[in-house]
DNA sequence: TTCAATTGCTGATGCAGTAAACAGTTTAGG
DNA sequence: CCTAAACTGTTTACTGCATCAGCAATTGAA
């Protein structure tokens, strides 16, 4: 029971992962294929970042190339090893910490500061990522390993730094979050009518109608250097602490 | 462009709204309804518990209540809001912080806790949390007004206090998302190929490599713990610092 | 040259959400 | 009391989706 997602995972997990290494033998024989896997995410990364990931559909897809739908099916198992290919499709190329020097800290924060314009870049990444179980292909590994990377100065294990990276991950998919709802000017009306709704049950949320009066939750600061060094102060703590221990 | 979700939102908002807050006068004339909203979001629930969100079917939910699928059309104007109101129904009731004393990080914890158990007991919460757009409910606003008020004695500013609580919601969500995979047994099979492909292009992940040889990622304490106390040492840090600043 | 492998196509299937029109039921207002 | 309006649930139908099955054309290996 609790069959979470989609139902029928249970397509050949070996060829999906093949495909997201890239690590497939092309045939000999036959027609020459006219298209290739790495393409076809391509036209599709392109259709979900102008018209939003609904708009992503093997029909579609497929007329960007003046192909019938099933063509597709040549090249891919089906829809979701597509959108796990739109996703490592996006995150080629593992982030350059370079610029931030030697500092783990500088490191990290610009860790989550690439991290965060990939989810601006593409708004469907976020629900993309959330449709999909934690399939990581290659691309997507190597984020993680240069934010492991980053935090191996702190002196922490495996299993914590690991921890880490999850709270940073958290934190950008937030506030990648926060910023499409934000200038969706549709939600306006929606963000509108809650206020008054709030106003009109504000002994049920005394908390909330003290903060929206306290200045409401207009940013003051940089969101993302808030939460990054909120959560490196934690870290630092914590090294603080083993290290006490330790001597 | 960029219209992320679902593009047909252009439902009457008011609507919606007033069906997530339960105010909407009922009628007098016509037969008397056979269902409600809140029973629908029910059953819809128990389906969604049982047999994952893509069970969730207008038809499906309709044969609970042997029923035709269109009749829930006069309950509920569509299926996403259908999705709201199963959210709301499993969020019913505001966490009760009261366990956790006076102190405000046990307070922020027992939040954590409680809501890691909301999404652990309802794995298709995090779908259909990303599948929708932010559209917060009474219920909702609820826990949001909860964790607000246990971060008040810290002092901060109401947009402090909201960063903060992204910050524990993204760590509790990707708790909640690490547990999902982590029992889902048919990704085993998954995760073992990705570990051979990972030994394979080792060299490529030099800190992931060294990461998993030195004990991988199996948490050696409580995961919820350890992320919580991270974040409060850094909102303690952050109280001390502003604290410093203004004496 | 022959044949097996491979590509792309057409057509069909099944399921999803939902719009429209309709038939039956209840009550407010004359 | 009676009629008209409001309301409920149904049937039918439309659109779009992913995907299966079978076919025709192409191409390298034998």
């Amino acid at each position: 029971m609790a069959r979470n997602q989609k139902a029928k995972e249970t397509r050949d997990a070996g060829a999906s992962i093949a495909l997201l290494w890239g690590e497939q033998d092309q045939p000999t024989r036959g027609p020459k294929p006219s298209l290739t896997p790495a393409r076809i995410a391509q036209a599709a990364v392109a259709l979900a970042d102008a018209e939003g990931l609904d708009a992503v559909s093997m029909n579609k897809v497929a007329a960007t190339f003046d192909v019938s739908a099933m063509a597709l099916y040549r090249y891919v198992p089906g829809k979701g090893e597509l959108v796990d290919l739109m996703i490592e499709s996006i995150l080629a190329g593992r982030p350059d910490l370079s610029v931030a020097g030697e500092d783990w800290r500088a490191q990290v924060t610009e860790w989550a500061r690439q991290c965060l314009r990939v989810y601006q870049g593409h708004s469907w990444l976020l629900a993309a990522t959330a449709m999909r179980r934690q399939a990581m292909g290659p691309q997507q590994l190597g984020w993680l390993d240069a934010a492991l990377a980053a935090l191996e100065p702190t002196g922490l294990t495996a299993a914590q730094r690991h921890h880490v990276f999850l709270l940073v991950v958290g934190l950008v998919r937030n506030l990648a979050q926060q910023s499409l709802d934000f200038d969706a000017e549709r939600d306006r009306e929606w963000n509108r009518l809650t206020g008054e709704l709030l106003e009109r049950h504000a002994d049920r949320f005394p908390a909330l109608t003290k903060a929206l009066a306290d200045g409401g939750f207009v940013p003051d600061t940089d969101p993302l250097a808030f939460g990054v060094d909120c959560i490196l102060d934690g870290v630092q703590a914590l090294i603080d602490r083993s290290g006490a221990t330790s001597s």
